[in-house]
DNA sequence: GAAATACGTTGATCTAGATCAAGGGCCATT
DNA sequence: AATGGCCCTTGATCTAGATCAACGTATTTC
């Protein structure tokens, strides 16, 4: 049973906004508050999906262990995002760990009442089809990024995503808390990225200030994601690289 | 429209297979028929999302280019298998590249007809649901493997991911028809896989057996995944263990 | 206030895997 | 039978980024 306070929480969330007052006063009976100290386990990799979370003060990394305990955060999560929901729906078990990285508080929604709810009221639905989508959307992100950019390329693309055209001068906001966090997102080593942001600040590109960054050359950073080189300079050409050709578009319509 | 023979075929995908004969009715009404020759390309990365498909016959790679051109391939789609259900309802496009790679048949079903569909019989979307969530397991699946596995483990992963238990002695199944292709999907060059392939097959791990593979060995491929190292043994030097070889392969081709 | 701890930074190596290059088997076409 | 194209395979280098190591600066602990 959750307080009125923490029901409006929850409705600030994207995935409960739409719900109407009755239907929260109904999840809020099998919704909970949960507090962790930073660096506490909320879940972890493979385990059973009991709860979808919704994360009300603080912050959590939702991350990936490797054979030799390498970390790979797959999403950092601030206040008023919810996850665990693909994990309620596949029946498979959480994808990720959630650990926390500050003090924090959440809501705790019951997975299996959530789930029986739900099958009474499908339209609720929607907006959990956009989520998943939009999630997976941004995971591909992830793999296009881990796959086919180098280090350079990632803090960039990273800074960019974050990069507000409107406010040039305002530094990049929602940067994790420390570089090794930021590191562990775009999957490289805290050298590598120290070392690629001492390069951008010698280029100008960046200017920091603790742990904020600055960008102050947009169309550089841009530039390097798309790889644009000097003309005249010879591109790798490699020739056997799959290129989809051109023709044989078909009439999807 | 759709012949009645078209409608089974949709019907045999996981997507459409609870689906009652009306609602079929009622899909097959825009939907229809696209034939794809090999190479040819299916609909590009940002692109709107028009359609979303079901595979009848052939082979379909989505995947990812980068900026010099390098392919990632995200997944190869089999006969049966839908396709581009995220893309409809992000409304971000969608968000991988889908390229034939065998002469091909699909259904193509009108994205804002079947949305239409789907707003009346909210009930439907179960099925939907239960596929994004799938689907976005294997997304973060293939996130851990990019990152935390060595070109081994990435390998190993794989043939383990398609090893079936009770059949030990059947071929892994599912491989893509060219090296190259499996090269991409697990992001590494065609020479490196091949070179792992060939210290499996010297380690009498594997067999192969043109594109091929039986996993005779699947205790040491599982051993290499969880990087199990002797105990007291450094990890960095490479112990070269005298293997015992063996020697019945059947000269591969 | 000294010591310990945690991070960020920088430099010096090392290495897994990419890149480059050269065959070789297989199939289709002539 | 010869030719050419397409992959697969193997060998020889090259390099981006990991790893190892040392040091500086806060911040916390006693």
């Amino acid at each position: 049973m959750l307080d009125p306070a923490s029901i409006d929480a929850l409705k600030k969330s994207h995935l409960f906004s739409g719900y109407a007052a009755r239907d929260m006063a109904e999840i809020s009976r099998f919704a909970k508050l949960v507090y962790l100290e930073s660096h506490a386990v909320l879940f972890r990799e493979s385990e059973p999906c009991s709860a979808i979370y919704c994360l009300v003060e603080g912050l959590v990394k939702l991350c990936l262990y490797g054979p030799k305990r390498q970390e790979k955060i797959v999403e950092i999560i601030g206040p008023d995002q919810t996850f665990g929901e693909a994990a309620m729906f596949s029946g498979q078990g959480y994808p990720v760990s959630a650990v926390a990285i500050e003090d924090s508080r959440l809501i705790a929604v019951d997975a299996f009442s959530f789930m029986r709810y739900l099958r009474q009221r499908p339209e609720l639905n929607w907006t959990m089809m956009a989520m998943l989508s939009r999630r997976m959307h941004q995971l591909v992100g992830q793999v296009k990024s881990m796959s086919l950019h180098n280090a350079e390329q990632k803090v960039a693309k990273y800074l960019m995503d974050y990069y507000d055209d409107d406010f040039p001068t305002r530094p990049v906001s929602n940067l994790p808390p420390r570089r090794a966090d930021l590191a562990a997102v775009l999957g490289i080593t805290a050298e590598t990225l120290c070392r690629v942001i001492a390069n951008f600040r010698q280029r100008g590109w960046i200017t920091t200030l603790d742990n904020a960054i600055v960008v102050s050359s947009p169309v550089d950073m841009r530039g390097l994601i798309m790889d644009v080189r000097q003309p005249g300079e010879s591109s790798n050409r490699r020739k056997d690289v799959a290129v989809p050709s051109v023709d044989h578009l078909p009439a999807a319509g």
